[in-house]
DNA sequence: TGAAAACGTTGACATTTGTCAATAAAGAAC
DNA sequence: GTTCTTTATTGACAAATGTCAACGTTTTCA
């Protein structure tokens, strides 16, 4: 169960980790489950854990006055999941955080990161997630802000293709910050052309 | 000159910095000037400087096939310019980062990167400084899937106040990914509710 | 200081996207 | 197996935003 994190680990890293460090991530990353549907943070809270998913598919989402879901986040197996802002500062979320599939985590709390970071393969590992994070955000943005519906799709096709066969349509087309009506003319008008 | 950036090293990390530490950041970190519109990154080329705004303003963009330009970030005093995904990767940019006012910078080659972040202290505060990129440009791209053309431009009003007063209308709209024509009836209508 | 450029606003109209309702197919639950 | 829920599509219409052109003002700078 851990090979997984352990393997993520030494994938985005240089040094290799000693048994002691791999005891001690053993001790603090708890396995946890969660049914599809179910929260792993609810909007006001504040996200006690980061999840590493071993297997399954969650999505981070805030909801509007009109009951709206818009998704900021999706992942699958081998991603992390977290309110970061919340989970650092320890302030409530604005965000849920529920699996979209019944869901596999290694779950690690707040009051054991620091710990975690003292071991400097890991925190070189966080910090390569921080910076791809970081770039992915930007590009996403980028592309909300300059991009027209259809190639906000063909962009994510290129650059997701997993998450249009594990997610419905509602929910990609919220992802892109469009309405599921759009996306599927949008579909239909790529399919003709 | 130095002391700009040096306070903002503190401010932004727990440990002090040895006498030896401020020598080598004084060392790599080169001053720089940009005149209004000229270049610090041009589009296809490599990021080859991170830059800390000691005076000025600056804009990173990318332009469509229409021309238009599209404004991924603003940055005032004590804001670091950059684009990150080119200069950590080495890959060719699509963005151009420009001054919009003269410009004074500290600069940092990549080269040079490395061998500041053994400094602990720099280390922290470019942590921190990651984090708070990485949520600060979640939310935006929340704001952006999220919220209609004037609850974003409220939300930048509350957010980045000084942008209002240092760019001119056809700026901020492009940041908030409308036309200036459409920002010009959002601003109407706030003024006559 | 005077011409040129940049900026901001407005109107008319086009385009994109959203809303609502109806329908049908596929999938989940009992 | 059958019922209920979820998902996807489509049409008619509404709302938001974009485009283009014109105009006046402000700023820039030679």
């Amino acid at each position: 169960m851990y090979d997984q994190l352990l393997s993520y680990i030494a994938r985005y890293s240089e040094s290799p980790l000693t048994t002691k460090d791999e005891e001690l991530i053993k001790s603090v990353f708890k396995p946890a489950r969660l049914k599809k549907k179910e929260l792993f943070l609810e909007q006001g809270n504040i996200c006690q854990f980061t999840g590493f998913i071993l297997k399954g598919a969650m999505r981070q989402y805030s909801v509007d006055s009109s009951g709206n879901e818009h998704i900021i986040q999706l992942a699958l197996e081998n991603w992390w999941m977290v309110d970061r802002e919340s989970y650092l500062m320890k302030t409530p979320s604005v965000y849920n955080i529920d699996a979209w599939e019944d869901t596999e985590l290694l779950v690690l709390e707040a009051a054991d990161l620091q710990q975690l970071l003292e071991i400097p393969t890991i925190k070189e590992m966080f910090w390569k997630m921080n910076q791809s994070s970081f770039i992915a955000s930007q590009k996403r943005l980028s592309n909300s802000i300059a991009l027209p519906a259809m190639e906000r799709y063909e962009e994510l096709l290129k650059t997701y293709p997993d998450f249009i066969q594990r997610f419905p349509q509602h929910i990609i087309a919220s992802y892109l910050g469009i309405t599921k009506e759009t996306l599927s003319r949008v579909r239909n008008k790529l399919v003709h052309k």
